[in-house]
DNA sequence: TTTCTGACAGTTT
DNA sequence: AAAACTGCCAGAA
């Protein structure tokens, strides 16, 4: 079936699997969760998240490399993975990103 | 039902 | 280089 469950679960899925101290962008969630334009349902699906989840949502990030701007949170997890940022405040996709 | 809005991305101006 | 436009999916109004 091909309810919103099953590719919030997809999604899930994807991002649970990311490894600690990598990144990946809405974009590639989305392709690889088998929903090559589904990058805007990603970003629908974090936002809904409980405060306690356990998902790594942290380690989402736009396709520039650019974090969300509500969360101060997200740039503190992922110093303490030793990620590093660029100049802008930008994490750098080529280093980090995460290639399954 | 139609329209608008996102924690977005890719292409075209 | 930067802004505008288009595509995508689900929800709210």
């Amino acid at each position: 079936m091909n309810n919103q469950l099953d590719k919030a679960y997809r999604i899930y899925t994807v991002i649970a699997a990311i490894p600690y101290g990598n990144v990946i962008s809405y974009g590639d969630v989305a392709r690889l969760a088998g929903l090559p334009r589904g990058a805007r349902l990603v970003g629908w699906v974090l936002k809904k998240l409980p405060e306690e989840t356990q998902l790594p949502w942290h380690r989402v990030v736009n396709a520039q490399g650019k974090l969300i701007s509500h969360n101060q949170q997200q740039r503190q997890r992922l110093l303490s993975e030793g990620i590093t940022f660029k100049s802008n405040g930008h994490v750098d996709l080529k280093l980090y990103g995460w290639i399954p």
